[in-house]
DNA sequence: GAACTAATGTTGACGGCGCTGACATTTGCA
DNA sequence: TGCAAATGTCAGCGCCGTCAACATTAGTTC
């Protein structure tokens, strides 16, 4: 005799996934909390029993995202190849996740989760490891280097990267992206100007 | 004898300009039609008699925003020194636009409103006219470049200055502003580096 | 196994939002 | 003067996040 359960099971998780699956295309602005809970097959107050707002589901979303992104500079930092070439895998991993999943990607480096005097709790810690494996990433490519040059240099990666990658889902080189130069050629020069030293 | 006057006068430029302060500092979600209406004192209806939607709206306020910084721009291309003089200068305009009117920024570069496939009319002509200019800025500082080379210049300038705007402005760089680098040098740093050939 | 408590889910309601259709007032032209 | 177009108001729709009050279930303890 089936009935529907009155307890979802584990309706925490069931949020963070389903809210993860509609970020990650559409950006924190596409998450409804009541639509989200309806495709759950749960009340609309439900969720506020495991997140007491909204934001509070966005920043475990957002760590989620920072976790994956970890987990991809880890295998950066262990693949083989001199620092170099890991300078360049770890910039792929940061393209590639941008590119695949880029609502999340927003959520991650756009919101304003982070910028508050007092971040979320979950996001802390993720977050700032992500700002160190990346740091590491570059301060391998150049072992002489001091302190100061490596957080230059980590600095005017980054926003080479991302300023590229924010521009360009948000289509702002369409004027660019006409021959001779392709989009595949773009992405190449962009990460090669990032890296350079 | 005075009455409160059934028609405003000029409504629709009173609109723009409440709504670009708004803007400015807030960005684009910051922005309420019904505050925006009472405070002008009028109905909440009244705005729809002027813009199609919201969006519209807010096109003609990032329109604004294109309009001031291409005067920028201008400013920079008729400014005395050699093409990589102009080439810093324009980059320092860019610079302080966003770090003054952060908003206005945010809606000019990482709204969705240009990512359409038929953008809004009053956005494509001072739009385009912005990435011309920066064009033309960045072809002035190597004359003997071809086109191809001066693209991908201007795309990688343009990538390293608005990543490390829009990243400082949502606070991802906090731990890289600790001693021994101050922001100020961070700005010039990054300057120095999306400048360079 | 009964009883109690904590965890979890539901319902109804509030205020805010963008937006619309029906109606009111004013302006400007014929 | 009269009439149409421009411009404003009002009531209301559906969406949203959120909360207080209440209902149900799970887990623990005797």
């Amino acid at each position: 005799m089936i009935k529907a359960a009155y307890h979802h099971g584990d309706l925490r998780q069931a949020l963070i996934v389903g809210a993860l699956a509609v970020v990650e295309r559409g950006g924190a602005e596409a998450l409804s909390l009541r639509d989200l809970s309806e495709s759950l097959g749960v009340s609309r107050a439900a969720p506020y029993r495991h997140f007491v707002d909204r934001d509070d589901l966005l920043a475990c979303v957002a760590a989620r995202g920072f976790e994956d992104l970890n987990a991809g500079y880890e295998a950066a930092l262990d693949s083989l190849g001199d620092g170099t070439a890991r300078l360049r895998m770890a910039s792929r991993v940061y393209v590639d996740f941008a590119q695949r999943r880029p609502g999340l990607f927003k959520l991650m480096f756009e919101s304003e989760l982070l910028a508050r005097d007092r971040p979320p709790d979950v996001l802390i810690a993720p977050a700032n490891r992500a700002y160190r494996l990346l740091w590491r990433v570059v301060a391998g490519a150049d072992p002489a280097a001091d302190e100061k040059t490596v957080k230059a240099r980590t600095l005017t990666m980054w926003s080479t990267l991302y300023g590229f990658l924010a521009l360009d889902r948000a289509r702002r080189f369409k004027p660019f992206m006409t021959e001779p130069l392709t989009h595949a050629e773009i992405v190449e020069a962009v990460i090669t100007a990032a890296t350079a030293a």
